[in-house]
Formats: structure tokens, sequence, C-alpha cells
RNA sequence: GCCAGCGUAGCUCAGCGGUAGAGCAGCGGUUUCGUAAACCGCCGGUCAUCGGUUCGAGUCCGAUCGCUGGCUCCA
């Protein structure tokens, strides 16, 4: 969203990196300073310092920003040439190293006070312009971003031109916090991980099954209905085969290490792709028969670094709603429109209605030719020119066996995660000769894609969790109906709605305890259970229900047949309520 | 993997050198109640694990495991 104010807001936060820069130094003479840009949410500045920061000095860093703006310096601007710039960065090696680079012979620097800094700028007239801001946190962070150099340490802040808009960004970060999907895991009884059993793996308590159930149920659903057939695959292959297909090589970092058994070396799957490619050999293929689209909901293990695991969003066992398709050359366009239309259509369903697309170029290291790359690449263009998807391109982001799309989630944070993902590979049916006998009676390579629609079982929760903050739609929601007898003596009559709306297929909890009603409707509307039934004495003499919803709302007294029919509708069109 | 912070009852957290605490949950009672928390009582912890310092360690130090925020990575 592009906003008038954006540029001043920008031009502000990095003043107040500066700032942030200046109080730093003072603190520590003997700092040295990284780069201090600002981001979207604020800004950071990176620092070399004698000693790590704790979070008191952070509070002791911004009294110190809050002198220098108070004192209302200015920001100065000069041009110096290099040798110049060299002179007065000659304590600070990574500007030096900065310097080096710049393509022009003169370069900017910014004076407030006796603070200098190398910058290309712009900058407010003066420190006293800087008005909300707050230091947030800190972190380690390598210089450049590469992680054979130093590690700095990084302060990150925001700023803003209001209090008001301070403090409803600081209630923004706190609201989404509450729909955390590692929170709302706990509280909605829907998945755990546990150090017993190891980092990030899995377990799906019966609430979260359920939803994960319904899930795959309408993903093969979808799959059929679009030209798919379903296969199953091992867990564990033997590691020849990895070491066939390339992966032993290049990804020897995520595979678990091999097991032995009766002298031969197995491992468990990093991917699900041999196993497809295994039956798509078992026999001759002609041109006639293809495209071949094989899906398999496929668990898949990958050894993630520690530091990068979290929550559902990455892990080191996840079932991938992985599909390939085996075509013809000339069909590959059509195949990815095909694709990108169902994903599109799969996070339609799901609620996601924004969500960035990616388009990942040939990397440094990359099997095939450049033709094939080009050529793949430019197929990939023309199939989301032809849906009018905008996209961005991500260069040299594509995997080493081909070009890739991309599409991506945000979780509540605005942190965006890979869901669905479309692959071309080259690698793959060059090395297993994965082929197809053509019109011309030649045997030809097939053009493989590797492709998912919503990413993996488990991000794709995290995402959605965090996209409902917990309040699934009616179609998903573990449970849909609680029923609350007001006293005990309701309990049967309870009992015989429940058993009617269990008939109609209906995802029902009687809440039997001897509690009060009161306390019966805070805790179904803490599950962010849909609809919340009360029956009492009004109830059970006419035969009615009475219906609230989570919202709060009380909908009042409804016939068993009317609230059927609510629900239904609610259901068929995969709606909140 | 790297930097930093953190691991105390099922959950949320207090205690930070001198005999382990609260609320919620759970269990046992009492209450039978009209749209977001009834009341009383009870149970519950080798303070992540292992090692060290100390007369004495949730409390200090080290290692390991795990979590959190970043960085790097992400087929």
């Amino acid at each position: 969203m592009s906003h008038p104010d954006d540029k001043s807001q920008q031009i502000m936060r990095h003043s107040a990196a500066h700032v942030m820069a200046q109080a730093v130094l003072s603190l520590f003479p003997e700092a040295k300073l990284g780069i201090g840009p600002a981001i979207e949410d604020g800004f950071y500045y990176d620092f070399e310092l004698p000693r790590s920061l704790t979070p008191d000095d952070l509070l002791i860093i911004e009294q110190q920003m809050r002198q220098i703006i108070a004192a209302d310096v200015p920001f100065i601007r000069e041009e110096v040439d290099k040798q110049k710039a060299r002179q007065i960065f000659i304590s600070q090696h990574y500007k030096l190293e900065l310097i080096d680079e710049l393509p022009d012979e003169r370069v900017g620097i910014y004076r407030q006070g006796s603070f200098v800094d190398l910058c290309r700028g712009p900058h407010v007239g003066s420190t006293a312009e800087i008005k909300n801001f707050k230091l947030l946190s800190i972190a380690g962070a390598y210089w450049r971003g590469d992680e054979s150099q130093p590690m700095l340490q990084r302060i990150y802040g925001t700023a803003f031109q209001t209090s008001e808009e301070l403090a409803a960004y600081l209630g923004r970060v706190e609201e989404a916090a509450k729909r955390d999907h590692r929170r709302l895991g706990k509280e909605l009884d829907l998945f755990s991980i546990h150090q017993e059993a190891g980092a990030g793996l899995i377990h799906w308590h019966p609430k979260g099954a359920v939803v994960r159930c319904l899930i795959e149920d309408f993903w093969k659903e979808e799959h059929f209905k679009r030209g798919y057939d379903l296969v199953y695959t091992p867990h564990i292959f033997k590691a020849d085969l990895w070491k066939a297909s390339g992966h032993w090589e290049m990804y020897r970092d995520y595979l678990y290490p091999p097991m032995e058994m009766e002298g031969q070396e197995y491992i468990i799957k990093p991917m699900n792709c041999p196993g497809h490619i295994l039956i798509y050999k078992t026999k001759l293929r002609s041109y006639r028969e293809l495209p071949l689209r094989w899906a398999e909901l496929g668990t898949v293990y990958r050894y993630e670094r520690s530091g990068v695991l979290h929550g559902l969003a990455r892990v080191r066992g996840f079932t991938q709603d992985d599909a390939h398709i085996f075509c013809r050359p000339g069909q590959l366009e059509d195949e990815v429109v095909g694709v990108l239309e169902f994903a599109r259509f799969m996070m339609h369903t799901f609620g996601f209605d924004e969500y960035e697309v990616l388009l990942s170029t040939r990397p440094g290291k990359y099997a095939g030719t450049i033709e094939n790359w080009d050529k793949a690449t430019e197929t990939l263009q023309e199939a989301m020119d032809r849906l009018q998807l905008p996209y961005e391109i991500d260069p040299g982001a594509g995997v080493f066996y081909g070009p890739k799309i991309d599409i991506k989630l945000k979780d509540a944070l605005g942190r965006a995660w890979q869901g669905p993902t479309i692959q071309v590979d080259f690698n793959l049916p060059q090395r297993f000769q994965v082929t197809y006998v053509g019109e011309d009676g030649q045997e030809h390579l097939v053009a493989m894609i590797h492709r998912t629609v919503l990413g993996s079982m488990e991000r794709f929760f995290a995402c959605l969790i965090e996209h409902y903050g917990g309040a699934f739609p009616v179609w998903l929601a573990p449970i849909q109906v609680a029923i609350v007898p007001i006293a005990d003596r309701h309990l049967d009559y309870a009992q015989k709605v429940a058993a009617e709306l269990r008939a109609q297929g209906l995802r029902i909890q009687v809440d039997s305890r001897s509690e009060r009603m009161n306390l019966k409707i805070r805790e179904a509307q803490l599950q962010k259970i849909p609809y919340m039934i009360v029956v009492g004495d009004r109830e059970q003499t006419t035969s009615t229900i009475s219906l609230r919803l989570r919202n709060g709302e009380d909908i009042g007294t409804l016939s068993l047949g009317q609230f059927g029919m609510i629900v239904r509708s609610a259901i068929e069109a995969k709606r909140q309520n």
C-alpha cells in the first residue's frame, strides 16, 4: 500500500537510524558502524561493539537519542571525493569497504553535530523532527548478510509521525501475537511439539487432525476433478536412488543420515519425486497418454538447521501436497496455467486474497542448458501473463534444476512463507531418462513439473490458523456446534438435539458439566466454536433451540430445521458463519 | 549453524545465594443457574538435563537439549 506519507516516513526513519548510531557511538566510542536503513516497519542499524547489548542498553540508547532530538541538531549534507571520505571514516573499516564499492568519485555524507555518516540521504532537516520512536529489539546479523563475515549487533526500532500511529502500530503487533499459530495451537488444542520426540516434529491433536483431514479430503476431490491421479510411495528409499537423483550430492546437509538394513543403506525421503519417476518408468509411455498428473500427500523429512525452526511453518517432518506432471514440452504452458489456476482457486477457497507471486530465475549453479532455462522461464511468464497474474522476479533464486513460481502467504506478523510452488525440472528427466515415445516413434525427454497448491499441510495450517485467528470457517471448524444445557435437567433434550445434528454430519459437543451457562458460553466462545446452542425450559417445551454466534450475536429462537439450513448453507459456501 | 534472550506445577507467570509461590486448569463437594468466569476444599514441582563453584544453588559458572527474536539457509 503506497501512501503519500510513506516517503517522508521513510526519510524520518532513516534519520532516526542515524540518531541511534550517534547515540550508540557516544556510549561506545570504539563502535564500528555497519549499515542503517529504513525498513518496512521501522529501521535498524548494525554495530560492531566491544560487548553484547542487553535490553537495558536499549533504554539507555533511547534516552541518549531523546537528548540528541531535544538538542534540535540540523542534518547537513556534504559531497566529498573518495579520498576525503576515506580520511573521515579512517577508523570505520566497514564504511571504508562501502566507499571502495561506490561507483562515483564523489560520495555523500551527512552530519548531525559531531556525528558523520556515509549516506546518500535524504534526511529530515533536524533531529527535532523525529518524535515518536521506540527501539524494539536486538539481533545478530552478518555483515553484508554473509555467513562468512563477522556477526554484528543489529538494533531494530520504529518511528512514526504521530504518537497515535506509533501506539496503533504497537497495538497491531500485540494483536498479531494473539493470532500466532503457536499460541492458538495450544489454546485451541490443535497440535504440539515435544522436546522428547524432537524439534520440528509435529503431533497433530484430534482437533487439528480434523481440520487437516477436511483439507485433505477437499484437496483430493479437487485433484480428481482436474484430471490428477493419486499415488502412494514409500517413506524410505535406498541411498543409491538419492545418489542417482543428485540429492545426495546437492542436498546432503538436509538428508537424515542413512540407516542400514541387510547390508543396504536407506534414507528417509526428503522429496517424493523419485518414487513417482519409478512408477512412470514401469512401462514405455506414449505421447498419447501425456500429460500424466500424479499427486501424493507425501510426508518428507529434511534436517533443517536448528535456528530456523518455527512452529508449524518451518519443520523437519512435513507432508507436501505434492504432484508431478509429466508432459510433452509443448504442453508445458497449458499445464502451468492449469496449476496456477488451481493454486489460485485453493487460495481463494481458504480465504487468502492477498499473496505475492514470485518468479525465480536461473541461479549460478544449474543443471540443463541456458536455452532450456530461457525457454522454460518464458513459458512460466507467458502462463502468468495469460492469467493476468501480477508477479515479481526474484533473480537467481531458482533451484538448480529449473525455474519456479512461488506463491507466498503472509503470517500474522507479516512474515512471508512460501506456500504453493510450481517448478520446472530439467535435471531428473535427464538423470533418470524419463522419456516418452513421440509421434515420430523416437524417445523424447519429458517435461517435468513439481508442484504444490497448498505448500505443505503443516505450513498451510499455520497460515490458515493465523489468517482466521483460530476462528475457522464453519466447514473447517473442529467443533461446529457447542450445545449448552442451562441446567442438568435439560441434558436429555440437549443430547437429543445433538443426536439429530450429528445425524446430519455436524461436529457437535455437548457441554454436560454441572457448570453455569455463562461459563459454558465463555469457553465455547474462547474455543471459537461457530455456533452455540442454548437449551433450557423454553426450548425444551417448544422443541426449539436458542442460537448464539461466536461474534457474540444472539440470533434467538429457531427450530432445528431452520438451524440446519443456516449451517448447511454456511458449510456449502465455506463461510465464516 | 551464528548472535542474543529465555526454560520454575498441565497452562500463564512471581521468586534471582539460605527450608519452592499465585491464578487458571484438574480432582472432591455445594450450587441447577437464561447468553463471556458461582462458592468451598484438595491434589499438584528431583525449579529442562548433566557437571562445577559454595557450608548452602531455580538463584552463580560451564556443557547439552529445547524455545523465542533476528541473521544465514530454505529442493
